[in-house]
DNA sequence: ATACAATGTTGCCTCAAAGGCAACAAAGGA
DNA sequence: TCCTTTGTTGCCTTTGAGGCAACATTGTAT
């Protein structure tokens, strides 16, 4: 099995208190038990339980570890249960809702993964335009998961994984500035800007950071479509305030630079992937793992 | 170790998607590796990596399993840096909410196992009269953690633990309704009934179901104290409405008897313990854990 | 106070299982 | 088509987990 015996002696020892009975219990003999324990101890250098009377009782140390103990167990028989739902059912539906903006980076690649291990199950994707209307469709089950930025935090929401990406300038690879490995807020204007307009949730925090540098900055052009700030800054040499997430695919082909902006340092965006409170179902949570992966692949 | 090297193999072959490079890696044969997922294959029944290509990519079932295995080494991270944590500091505090009428039952033998094993930490009690407060007690930092019932969901607090008690009838054991292993709510009727007052979180739910059954009750006595509720109960022989939970103490003790009530079946009510969002303190996670574990035993 | 029963631990042994090495079949690339 | 690289398998060594019996210690009942 995956977990060894270990797991379940500590389990039942720290239930009962006594080594002999917890022998009894999983049939084996004593000495292996107290054997092992000792071991355990002795390779984390931590007193995990009391000896000093007859019964072993767990130290401070023990307790943290028994937590850790058993929620591993809990986990693994939930995973096993997942896995065998996953035997009936090889096909069915699931259902993400995003930022438009992450359409063209992060999900591709998760949905490949899946499609490709998984035919059978259709994945639809609703692109939406604000944050409120991803957190309301994930609570009211309309969408298995969501996946935007900073979401505020709810009740009747769970957050699946987190990724942080600093702001930053987006340009091409020609541009003066790409080849810098971070820049002053003072060394981007004078270039011609492609902005996020007001609609979007990165404008606030680029006026912010401004206003705090008591700089003027003019935007040439404003759109609500990262899309478009992305060719502006391809084909037009336009200079873009973006994350490395929102050019994922085009930094890998080597058509646009990500660097970091010093004055942006704390200013940072989190990508949130969310689900809602009850449980998820079996394929969707299959899904799930794959999104997990390629965002932590991105953070690097 | 406490985990065995196969999770470790699972994630690193996950990542890469080779077994031989994991096994450069790890300092390993990757004969070993291919050898130890092919028997957790076997043993689960279950396929776990798709050997169709040269690459080994993880199917539907291994996506499910690798969310497991990285969270159980997430956690033992986390376990082993508290541990360490605790090496340092064996003296603090830690506090805790909770509602009145639980001071006697579950807190004093989880206060007592804990103190006596650390020595140094002291522990303060607020008892509180209403949820809110607790909550709020929590959520603003004057306490580590809150017990207490049915709390609504929050974004700010984290439910630790759990335990679901179902309402019922607590009298002497000399009470003609004593020796029964179930009871009607008609039944109950009759006697002296010494109930919790509108203050009380109970009462709504009692109220409730006598109203569904058509039945009038008329309480004897009333009362915001659940102390004084068991207290009329043993010596005067009232009938009162609880909760397993409200006479744990008594009920070992043999002074008192739970007996279940069939139209409570479904009114249930949850002892929650409840956290603030941000990290717990290693040596209030200790203390976590021993609440935990006494509330596991009183669900039996 | 003393004898007894029960507990956790340790020495010695057995055996299963994990790991290493080399060889093999298969898949992808030049 | 040849060659490299991959995952796997057979055979062997080595590590470590488990069983049995004896021992020291602690709590208890007489």
């Amino acid at each position: 099995m995956l977990h060894g015996r270990l797991l379940n002696y500590l389990d039942e020892v720290a239930r009962t208190g006594s080594v002999r009975k917890t022998a009894e219990q999983l049939n084996v003999s004593a000495s292996a038990i107290s054997r092992q324990i000792a071991a355990l101890e002795e390779a984390l250098e931590t007193q995990l339980f009391d000896r000093s009377r007859r019964r072993l009782t767990l130290t401070a140390a023990g307790e943290i570890l028994i937590g850790h103990v058993r929620e591993t167990l809990k986990g693994m028989n939930r995973a096993e249960a997942m896995m065998e739902d996953l035997k009936g059912l090889r096909r069915g539906v699931v259902t993400i809702a995003l930022m438009s903006g992450l359409a063209a980076n992060l999900l591709p690649r998760a949905v490949g993964r899946f499609q490709r291990a998984n035919p059978g199950v259709s994945v639809r994707m609703i692109l939406m335009t604000t944050g409120d209307d991803i957190r309301n469709a994930v609570r009211a089950g309309e969408a298995d998961m969501g996946l935007g930025f900073d979401f505020p935090s709810d009740a009747d929401i769970s957050v699946l994984e987190i990724a942080i990406g600093r702001l930053g300038i987006a340009v091409a690879p020609d541009h003066p500035l790409a080849r810098s490995t971070s820049v002053r807020l003072s060394e981007c204007v004078g270039y011609p800007v492609a902005g996020a307009d007001q609609s979007t949730a990165i404008r606030p925090h680029i006026e912010q950071v401004f206003a705090r540098s008591n700089l003027q900055i003019s935007f040439a052009v404003e759109a609500n479509s990262i899309e478009m700030m992305r060719h502006l800054a391809m084909s037009e040499g336009y200079l873009t305030f973006l994350t490395p997430f929102d050019i994922a695919f085009e930094s890998r082909m080597g058509r646009l630079v990500y660097v970091p902006v010093r004055e942006f340092q704390s200013d940072t965006q989190q990508l949130m992937l969310i689900g809602g409170r009850r449980n998820i179902s079996a394929i969707a949570s299959v899904f799930v793992e794959n999104i997990r992966t390629v965002m932590r692949e991105m953070a690097d």
